[in-house]
DNA sequence: AAAGTCGGCAAACGGTTGTTTACTGAATGA
DNA sequence: TCATTCAGTAAACAACCGTTTGCCGACTTT
């Protein structure tokens, strides 16, 4: 091969590629702090200064890692919003959903899970500002649902929140019993939708 | 000071001490995988050999943590379940707990929420198992209430999960928001468990 | 007062780490 | 074709790391 342009690109991506997948690996059992650049590299079969021409920092690369991360979850969450159906089958569908997206990105999530409140501030902070955008976009489905008549943006945008907490905290209890509890956690997950459900349709009711 | 029975052991448990808390200090910005046994011992003013006269390992002594961090929070889940008042006040006054707590040991908060699904197994299997103990006591609380007459033991137990899972939510944003987001976290926190509640009192209606 | 216990220490062990340096060779553009 | 660019390398750097060893000296028991 000579001549043609972009090869060149395209080893470097693929090069990227590695050490992005081979610190995830990594990252499955251990946490950011406690993976090096010579651990990353050793993986992803580079030398250990081949690193720095890619990433300034362990912690950039993560970065890179979190958007990754919440781009599927993105997603994922646009499928449950675009659904329609009484809400008992909206909440199966998206606890079916969550199990299905720990099953499939087991590694991501439990990333996400571990540096959400890591040691590393940049890294915080990322998945800080992609959960909240994450928010945003569960409140705007919300409020064009007919159940959100006569509610206010703030109860709006709190019912949101507490919808996001109880998803990432589902997510967690998937990963950390493993493939035995499963049917167990997504009950317990169903049961508490459906309370908050309840709350929500009485909420005006009694203010 | 001498033929004093007891020097020794009180000696021994102000060095062991010294060694938690140090260790505690560091934890409050690192992940327990970033710390080493040097440097605890460096800063709780021991050499390091002297670490192994005390703990066989860092996870070790972060077990140790776990029990301590908790200890406080069971005081702190008897005093909310000991209160009586309506469900507002209930309400109000278990956030401002949280917040006191989060305010008076951050350090511990910290430590848990970070740990909580942080890389070290042991640590891990530590908190969740405190936390399970944790949902036990709140469940009893409830049960005893007479809001939950006639609900079912597992749905009392899924409601106390909620509730606890809740709270450690609350007290991580406390944490992460500092002094000056403490108001904005504390309204969303009530408004939540307002919705929860008033879905626990309209849960039998539609079961 | 003598014997024993044991917490703490200095030193050394082999190993790891992050990062920089000067370099090589293939992909590239003229 | 020839000069340039640049991803990847090997080697060296100093700084750490966890853990073990043998020893000391203050506490404790007899």
């Amino acid at each position: 091969m000579s001549h043609t342009p972009g090869v060149r690109q395209a080893q470097k991506q693929q090069s990227r590629r590695a050490l992005l997948d081979a610190a995830l690996g990594l990252l499955e059992h251990q946490n950011l702090s406690g993976v090096g650049v010579r651990e990353v590299t050793r993986e992803a079969g580079l030398s250990p200064a081949g690193f720095y021409r890619h990433f300034r920092d362990l912690s950039e690369l993560a970065v890179v890692l979190v958007e990754e991360s919440l781009a599927s979850l993105h997603g994922m969450i646009r499928r449950v919003l675009a659904e329609s159906g009484d809400s008992d089958q909206l909440i199966d569908r998206s606890v079916e959903l969550i199990a299905d997206h720990v099953r499939e990105h087991p590694a991501y999530v439990r990333f996400l899970a571990r540096e959400r409140h890591g040691g590393v501030r940049a890294v915080r902070e990322a998945i800080a500002a992609e959960f909240e955008r994450f928010a945003d976009e569960v409140a705007a489905g919300l409020g064009a649902q007919p159940a959100s008549e006569g509610w206010s943006r703030a109860d709006v945008r709190m019912l949101a929140e507490l919808y996001v907490e109880h998803m990432v905290a589902t997510a967690a209890a998937f990963l950390e019993a493993g493939p035995a509890g499963e049917t167990r956690i997504a009950r317990t997950a169903r049961t508490q939708l459906r309370l908050i459900t309840t709350g929500r349709r009485h909420w005006l009711d009694e203010g």
